[in-house]
Formats: C-alpha cells, structure tokens, sequence
DNA sequence: AGCACGCCGACT
DNA sequence: GTCGGCGTGCTC
C-alpha cells in the first residue's frame, strides 16, 4: 500500500518534488537516516534546514537532525517514517558547513552525527532528552496563545521541565516539538541539554515589585500603608530610586539586584523579607551576563613601527600565501597586529574569526577587543551558556557579527564569507580536542575552512609548533617575524639554579632554593610580583608508607593518589576517584605515612610558612573551578596586593601584568624528560611562555629562575638564549631521523576493555594486521600508556606513522578502519571500544 | 549513543 | 518459580 501511494505520487507530482530526505542524526551511527517528507513540507524543507523527527524502537525517541540531501527515491527494504517538524524556513546550517561535518568525519574517522552533535550548541538541538526552562527575560506574554500562556505560568513555577514532563503537562496529544519550536520562537523558553558537570551559568538573584504595583494608584496606596513601617518603606524607596517604576512600569520586570537592596546592613534584609512574605515584592533569578558593556568604546589603537611593518609584510605575503606565520617573541605585541588585520579584513567587507585557546580567551584581550569592535563583534566561549552561543550563531548568520573570538569550537559557525582567519597561539595543544570524537585540530580546520572560502590564514606564535615552523621554512606558508618587544621591553634574563648543588650545601629550603628564596625576598621588598610556576596541582602526587613503602593508588586507574590538602583528601586526577587520607598505612599499620614530591598547593603553603606576611594566591584547575574563579584571581592579582601567584601551565597562557619582575619554575627536569617524542618541544614552549611573563614593560629587565638538576642540558641552554631556531634545527633533524611529525602523520588506536588479556588480545590482532599492510617501521606498539589502566579499562596504544607523501592516506585510514570493524565484530572481541585519534599529539 | 530483547544466576 | 544482570543487535 505505502509503496503504491509512492508510485502513484512520483507519477503525479513533478520531478523536483521531493518527498526523502536523508538526514544527520546526533549519534554515532556512520550512515544518514532516511524520513519521509510530508507534503505540506516539500516546498519550505531546504538542505541544511533543521527538522524534528522519533527515533528508535516504537518512536521512543526524538532528535533533530540536519537535511543533508533531499530526493525521491524511497528506500527498498525499509519504510521510512515521517518527519515531524520542520524548525528552520532557512538552513541554519551552511552548504560550507556540510561540507565541513563530511570533510571532517572522513578525515578524523568519525561520524557526521556525531561531528555535527559537537557542532551545534545544544540550544539547537531539541530532543528527548532537552529540558526546557523559561526565559528570564521574556516579557510579551501578549504573544502567547491561551494554551502557552497556561503551560508558561506552569513551568514558571518549575525550575527546568524535562520533555517528558512537558509531555506530561501539555497532555497526550500535543505536539510537543512544534509547541517548543513555537516557544521559543517567542523567546518565551530556552532549551538546553542535561548539564553534565559543564557551565552553570550565574545567576543572580533579583526582586521586582509584584506586578499589580506597576499601576501608579496601586504603588501609591502601598506607600501610603507603608508610613507606619519606615523600614520597609525605606526599602520600596530604594527599590523605586533604582527602577523608577512610577516613570515607566515595565522597567519593573528587569528587576533589580538584591544585592543592592540589601546593601549591608540588616535591618534592610529583614525588612525586605518581610516584604517577600507579604507579596510586594517578588524574587526571581537571572542569567548574569558575562561581559558588561561598559568599556569606553573605539579607543584608537596605534602602531609602533615594528608592528605597523609586520602588518604590512603580512599582507603583502598574503598576495602569494594563503597561511603566513606571525613568529613574534612574547610581549612584542602581536594583539595590535592582529586588530590592525581583522580592521582591514572587516572593513573590505569580509568574515573574520580570530581563535584563541580556552583559558586566553577569559582573559584582557575580550575586553580589549570589545573596546575596539564593540558589538560587533560576537565571543564563542564553551564557558557561555547555550542561549548566548545560538545568539552568536544566529548573529553571524544575520550578519550582526562579521567579526567572531572564539574557541575551538568556533569553527564551527556559521560562515560563508570568511576573510581571515588568526589563529593566536597556534601551537597551544588546546586546540586539539580530546575526548568525545571528532578529535579534530581546531588550527587545522581552520586551514580547511579559509581554504574552501578562499580567506587566509595567519598562525600566530611566539614558539610556533614544529609542524608549522617546518612549512613556513619549507615556503608553503609565508613567514613575518617580530623580535622586538613592545616599548622596547627587554626579554627577562633567565638564571638556570642547579638544585643539586643547593641540595649538597643544605641550603634549599623544602623545595625552594636559596637562590630563589632571596629573589623573591628583594621582589617584596621592592613591591613587585612574582609568579611561581609547577606544573602540577594538588598538594603532593604521591602517598607512601615509610615502613613498608605502600602507595596510595586509584581503585580504577593505575596512578597514584595525588594529596590534596586544603581539601583533605585523596584524589585521582584521571577518573576524580576521591578518598579519605589515611592516618596509619592500610598495609602494616605505621604511623609514618608521608607524601612525596610537590604540587601547588604545597608551594602555597610552604611559602606561608617561610614569608607569613606575604600574599599569596594559587591558579590552577582546583582554585578555578567556580565559574568566575579566574577572571577573580587575574583581577586580585593585578590589583597589585597580592605578592607570588603560584600556579600551573595555566598561568603561561597570554597574561599580562605590569608588575611582575620575576618568575620561578619549579621542576623543569619532568617536563624535558617526559617520556614523550614531543615533550622537547613542549618544555622549550611552555618555559619560554611562562618566562615570558616576567618584566612586560619597557625599562626594567624581568629575571626568571629555573630550577634545574642538570643546568647543562642543551634545552635549557636554548630557553637561556631565546634560541628558538637553535631549537627548531635541532628537533627537527630528530624528528626525520624517526619519521615522526612534521615528516609522517600519527594515527593513534587505544584499545580498551575491562579485562587485560582481552584488550591485549584484541591489540595484538590489530597492530599484527596493520603491520602485514603497512610494514613494521610504520607501526609502533601495541604498547600500554603510561596509565595503563583508566577507570578500570585496560589500554593499549598502537601508533601508526603515515609518511606524509607517497602514501595515500585515504587508503590507510579505510584499511585501519576495515580491520577495527572487523575486530569489532568478533565473537571474543567486540565488547573491546577502540579509539581513534587522527594526528594525535 | 541508547534502548529493547534475550538468555543465565540469586532471590521471594 | 521470577527479577535483573549485561551481552548483542539495531536504529530510517
């Protein structure tokens, strides 16, 4: 019958009328899911276009998805179900975009769903398992029908409604997709995913009048009744100086912070509590916006010399290169350069996204940007919450935001008329995304994106990564250099401190050499701040039993327990497994159990101890958690009160402070011999960074100390002198004599199960057939990580190095993907998941 | 991914 | 005798 009325229609309609639609779903499931259209839908249903449809055994589901093509040939041997609802007239999704989700799936050996699940910020995404709460700005209830009003006044009472719960309350029959789509239309409701432990976005707490004193006779009579009670009255004054409801009565439904209300004394809050019960006032709860607009705008931004030459040499490269590297030394300014370019870009009428890691983005860069470009200029943060990124995504469509900072995930919006593209800090790790597939490069899609858009690309760096250094000296990208610091700042000069001297003379002070010590003492006294680098949290990594050396160990991982003091507890910083600390050892009963080695926390404490009066705050993810933990520390320690910020790697990333004149690291010898082909290079990174923290302005030379076992490791040397190109020349000779990137790309396969021999096995299998294809020098392992074991999952890592000519990679990734399927699909072994990580770093 | 179906152990 | 463990297969 269904295959009847099909035939009977395509002989009916014309050709161009489409009745399938084949469509991306936010799963990770490699193939696209076939609906059919209805009818009243096969004129507006566009490519790109959002669309609800169920999902799953009878319907139990409900996703959006993206149309991905639009034809008529039914399916053979299934029948496709209906889609439900239409949410975009207009793709909200790009033909560049789609090609981007494939381009990327393929590349990065994912699915497009689950590409696009990442793509789109989940305010876009309605399903099942959405919740929705109302809008706290929303203020036309004239818009809403009788039946959105009644559900509205509902779920007002509710803090969030699962979908399944507004199906409850709308009642059976409802079309819930379309009276969400309707809702929010309205901005009456916000949508957004179940919260895992991400972003909850700041709320403040604010009281308004009830509403029946918006009428002038009403708020009269309340303050004639309130004349007998002068502190309440008081309060509804305040209250009314503020919001001036008497003027305007729909000022009233902003509110007002209660903060302000209650100022601080007492009496005002029992009053207002008062004025709570009695229903004159009302409280409710705002998102707190995270940027105020209150910068004084376009503050004209001037050049210096250098400067002004490296944006002109730029763009003259661009004439001929698409990428240009900007290697410029820490503090020589690179931000003005880039302002300069994004100006001109935006000025000719073209898209610009200027992508900085995660935690520079948080920082005075925002702001000074804003300065700049105002509003319009558009910031994608993943601290933001989901109605603030669909509004950057809406607004670059719009067309309000030409001009977007962002994270990784910027990538991802909706451009079609790119100009430029910077990439700030372009070796940054940050950029790669780890976890939930696609594990993709964020500086790499960007050199796609500006590719199909034909914009251009500038990477900038003060220790570009080996890869991209490699192409700028190969000439496939072009190369501009600033070396000189911005007012002629000097570079800090850089002391190397043999700890193990110190040690033999006892004149280290727990982990704090003599040396140290004394130039931290003459920073105090010259009111000047330091910064104090170890890259590692908590209180100490380890635990041990001096009788019977026991450890403390993760129940699910194979780490040791880091101490965390200030907290008081045991903590695994692979699966966060907490535990109580132990008094006596578990094993032998001793008393004598101590902790080995250091992290943050025990250098904040120690330095208590020796400088009681100093101040001293700590940056790390532990004292950064809270959602405005960071900027607080930042402005607290600009402030100029504090003495030593003690943090981890942190604190290398794009802060600038006036005052700070010297800089201790802690520790260096782990970072350079982490067991790691890359970790040379990110020990040469991350200490020039840090370093490049000390002494930013002109007229005074920064000193950084580094405290080291072996002051003649040649790296070291390198950092000493600034010697980027020293350092290149010699990695990169290192990294052809290995074939290892930039000369091959990585494939990384981690195979995990709960049972070893099982994940052996299945690793076994995998790197043996791998090896019979490819040859053994392009396969390493199957090796087990330096964790072997994660949440109580066995790995194995197997490496595959893929010569970046002569090989087609394509053919490479099909075959490694064959076997995993293979394997997969073994009886024995397919409860073994398997990641992939294309160019893993 | 999530969800249903299905086949084996410790419980009323 | 059943409840529920999670291994297996499928989703338009």
């Amino acid at each position: 019958m269904e295959n009847l009325t099909n035939t009977l229609f395509s002989s009916f309609e014309a050709d161009e009328v489409t009745f399938f639609a084949d469509l991306i779903l936010p799963i990770p499931v490699p193939r696209l899911f076939t609906y059919r259209v209805p009818r009243e839908m096969a004129e507006v249903l566009k490519i790109g276009a959002r669309v609800i449809v169920p999902f799953g055994k009878n319907n139990g589901r409900v996703f959006t998805a993206v149309v991905a093509r639009l034809h008529n040939s039914p399916p053979t041997n299934y029948q496709a179900r209906y889609i439900t609802e239409v949410l975009d007239e207009y793709p909200l999704v790009t033909g560049y975009q789609l090609e981007l989700f494939r381009w990327m799936a393929e590349y990065y050996m994912c699915c497009v769903g689950e590409v696009m699940n990442i793509a789109l910020p989940s305010g876009l995404k309605i399903s099942s398992q959405s919740k929705v709460q109302i809008n706290p700005d929303f203020d036309y209830p004239e818009l809403l029908t009788e039946f959105e009003d009644t559900l509205l006044t509902e779920l007002k009472k509710q803090q969030a409604l699962s979908y399944d719960e507004l199906v409850r309350l709308a009642g059976a029959g409802t079309n819930i997709p379309a009276l969400i789509k309707s809702l929010v239309g309205k901005k009456a409701i916000i949508v957004f995913e179940e919260v895992r432990e991400k972003y909850i976005p700041k709320m403040v707490r604010k009281v308004r009048l009830n509403r029946t004193y918006e009428e002038k006779e009403q708020l009269l009579a309340l303050l004639n009744r309130l004349e007998k009670l002068p502190k309440q009255q008081e309060v509804v004054m305040r209250y009314l100086s503020h919001v001036p409801v008497q003027m305007n009565a729909s000022l009233n439904q902003k509110g007002l912070d209660k903060t302000i209300l209650n100022q601080d004394d007492t009496v005002s809050q029992s009053s207002l509590t008062t004025l709570i019960k009695n229903a004159v006032f009302e409280t409710f709860e705002l998102i707190q916006p995270r940027f105020s607009d209150n910068a004084p705008p376009q503050a004209e931004i001037k050049l210096t010399d250098a400067q002004r030459e490296a944006s002109q040499q730029i763009m003259a490269q661009f004439e001929r290169q698409n990428i240009v590297l900007l290697h410029g030394i820490t503090g020589s300014g690179k931000t003005e350069v880039y302002i300069d370019l994004i100006q001109q870009a935006v000025g000719s009428g073209s898209q610009v996204l200027y992508l900085l890691p995660e935690i520079a983005l948080t920082t005075q860069i925002v702001v000074r940007l804003q300065r700049v470009f105002g509003d319009k200029m558009g910031i994608y943060h993943s601290k933001f919450s989901d109605n603030e990124r669909v509004e950057v995504w809406k607004g670059v469509v719009s067309g309000q935001y030409q001009f977007v900072v962002g994270v990784r995930s910027a990538v991802f919006l909706p451009f079609d008329n790119l100009g430029l593209i910077i990439v700030d800090e372009e070796h940054e790790t940050s950029y790669k995304q780890h976890d939930p597939a696609p594990r993709y490069h964020a500086r790499d899609v960007a050199i796609m994106l500006a590719h199909w858009q034909q914009a251009k690309v500038l990477l900038g760096s003060a220790t570009p990564s080996l890869e991209t250094y490699h192409q700028a000296k190969q000439g496939r990208y072009g190369l501009v250099e600033l070396f000189r610091r911005f007012g002629d700042a000097t570079l800090p000069n850089i002391l190397l401190i043999d700890t193990k001297v110190e040690k033999r003379q006892k004149t280290m002070k727990n982990e704090f050499s003599s040396a140290l010590l004394t130039a931290l003492e003459a920073n105090m006294e010259r009111r000047e701040q330091s910064i104090l680098f170890q890259n590692r949290r908590g209180y100490s990594p380890y635990m041990q039993c001096e009788d019977c050396d026991w450890t403390a160990e993760c129940p699910n991982c194979a780490v040791s327990l880091t101490y965390h003091q200030r907290a008081a507890e045991l903590r695994c910083h692979y699966c966060g497994h907490k535990e109580e600390v132990p008094r006596i050892c578990p094993v032998c009963g001793s008393t004598k159990v101590r902790t080995i080695g250091f992290g943050t926390e025990k250098l904040e404490d120690q330095l208590q101890i020796i400088f009681p009066k100093s101040k001293v705050l700590r940056m790390d993810l532990d004292t950064t958690r809270a959602k405005n933990a960071y900027q607080q520390i930042i402005q607290e320690f600009e402030g100029g009160e504090i003495d030593i910020l003690v943090g981890t790697q942190m604190i290398t990333k794009g802060l600038d402070f006036d005052n700070v004149s010297l800089v201790g690291i802690f520790d260096a010898d782990r970072l350079i011999h982490f067991p790691d082909f890359r970790a040379t290079e990110r020990s040469f990174q991350m200490l020039t960074q840090v370093s490049g923290r000390a002494g930013r302005r002109a007229g005074r030379q920064g000193t950084v100390l580094i405290q080291t076992n072996n002051p003649q490791q040649t790296i070291l040397q390198k950092i000493i002198e600034n010697d980027y190109k020293g350092l290149f020349d010699e990695e990169i000779q290192e990294r052809q004599n290995f074939n290892y990137p930039p000369f091959s790309r990585l494939i990384k396969l981690t195979v995990r199960h709960a049972d070893k021999a099982v994940s052996q096995q299945a690793a076994d299998r995998l790197a043996a057939e791998l090896t019979d294809a490819l040859g053994s020098s392009r396969i390493l392992g199957p090796e087990q990580p330096l964790v072997e074991r994660i949440r109580n999952l066995f790995l194995f890592d197997i490496l595959i190095k893929i010569e970046r000519d002569k090989v087609n990679v394509k053919a490479v990734k099909s075959y490694i993907q064959d076997r995993i399927n293979d394997i997969l699909t073994d009886k024995g072994l397919r409860q073994v998941s398997i990641v992939i990580d294309v160019d893993c770093l």
